[in-house]
DNA sequence: ACATAAATCCCTAAAAATGAGATTATTGTT
DNA sequence: AACAATAATCTCATTTTTAGGGATTTATGT
């Protein structure tokens, strides 16, 4: 219940933290059931928070999640390189193929859709923005870590071990790095079915103008509708896809610094 | 540079407020600068705030918003009963006449457009989710006015006094108050140019279940395409379209006040 | 492997956070 | 319009954390 103890910054932080899918409204009576917080110290938090803009309350509903959220959102969306950079490449891969074609960005251990198009309506498998993804499985996944240096790459084999051995990639440390060194060589990642049952995902990695990668552009079809033939023509178009958006992506970088 | 002293949530949360349209990312050392804090400080925020997912670092590039933000996003977008509620009107609207549709959200004084759709390329007057908009001036603004009560009403006109005298809404409290009852009167606002110059702005609020609206549904429509009739058409079809959204949320609260 | 820059650690005075209980706003109701 | 019930804020002494100079460690690039 209590473990941010003695840092009211956390404290703070840490009321957004209850905000999810099945619970977007919260009292304060019920906050501080929830995190532990006295009353006027949870009540000093919200009114902080509100401010900030970070939640809002109506008057007999409770605390949500507030606007300064959506401003944020739209901060990045408008000027989000990759977004602005990879739309039109998610477009022609839609347009070629009866997919759903993604953009998921790195941050750190999280993976995150970040603008995705389809040509097949598909509520199942769809990655609407700013859904979540497991780092453990699938080929978005597969295809930033097969690329990350070895000193970033093995720590985080360990963190999502239990994943990784769970959909077969390897037993040990080794033998996962092994496997991705395999994705490496062939420049991007499928996977059967990882993720959403019957769908098969092809991704392949973006790099901003380091070396490692820091997004992945995915396609993902359904199963029946690809054979083996398939797969390399779309990977064959992802992975160009992936170097296109990086080039567009260091090249703006450069441009930004000389300014 | 230093007016959030002694509050470290706050001092934490000030450094949200400095990434902007202009710039989204920041060095630590550029933060130092602009928030006056001290080195050690400064690194312990943007931990915390990293941890939380609210900012993101990038190799060699500082620090930029970070992936909770979107995933906050995400969750507003995914339950918010108004968009949900509100989007197939927006449809309607725009299938009717060449314009573009709006659900405006107010948040306290500010006002926040969530969903739009065009039929119309538009990109001037274009609001797109997370654009703020102006709480002074615009159909939009006065159609959510004009429906408060007073209680709230007269201190908020004191606090925009200077853009409402501004659009000729009067030059006192009293007669703002009195220009807000007329557009009480006719259930809907109308405003010609007074956001984008040469669009017509016609708005109807949008209640939950108290007697404050929380939101506006906005037709924007270039002034060149519609006279005085027209005005009146397109106005009876945004009420309308307000007073469903207003109906389809009350019964959802009910439900949910029930289960 | 090394040099350079970046991030974290250590520490104690000084300042802020905390929470119990009282108080005051805010709502909704008759 | 006055009132009751609820919600939010205030007061204040005590405890706890924070802040920041300077040293140190850890990354990063060559």
């Amino acid at each position: 219940m209590t473990e941010n103890a003695g840092n009211s910054l956390k404290r703070g932080l840490a009321i957004l933290e209850v905000f999810s899918e099945d619970r977007l409204e919260w009292t304060p009576e019920e906050l501080m059931e929830k995190l532990g917080y006295s009353r006027p110290t949870l009540y000093r938090y919200l009114k902080t928070l509100r401010e900030a803009g970070l939640l809002s309350s109506s008057a007999n509903a409770g605390f949500t999640l507030g606007p300064k959220v959506v401003e944020m959102d739209f901060l990045l969306r408008k000027s989000d390189a990759l977004i602005l950079n990879g739309q039109k490449h998610l477009k022609n891969l839609t347009e070629r193929y009866a997919c759903t074609a993604l953009l998921v960005r790195r941050y750190g251990d999280r993976i995150l859709c970040v603008a995705s198009e389809r040509s097949v309506a598909n509520p199942r498998s769809s990655y609407p923005r700013g859904r979540p993804m497991p780092l453990g499985r699938g080929a978005i996944a597969r295809s930033l870590m097969a690329f990350l240096p070895r000193r970033q790459l093995v720590p985080m084999i360990e963190r999502h071990m239990e994943d990784l051995r769970s959909i077969g990639l390897g037993n040990t440390v080794e033998e996962v790095h092994e496997s991705l060194r395999r994705v490496k060589r062939a420049g991007y990642a499928v996977a059967f079915g990882e993720v959403t049952p019957g769908v098969v995902g092809i991704a392949a990695p973006v790099y901003d103008a380091g070396r490692s990668p820091v997004a992945s552009v995915c396609v993902t079809i359904a199963g029946h509708l690809v054979n083996g033939n398939d797969i390399d023509e779309i990977s064959a178009h992802v992975r160009q896809a992936g170097r296109e958006i990086s080039e567009a992506l260091s090249l703006e970088r450069e441009n930004g610094k000389m300014a």
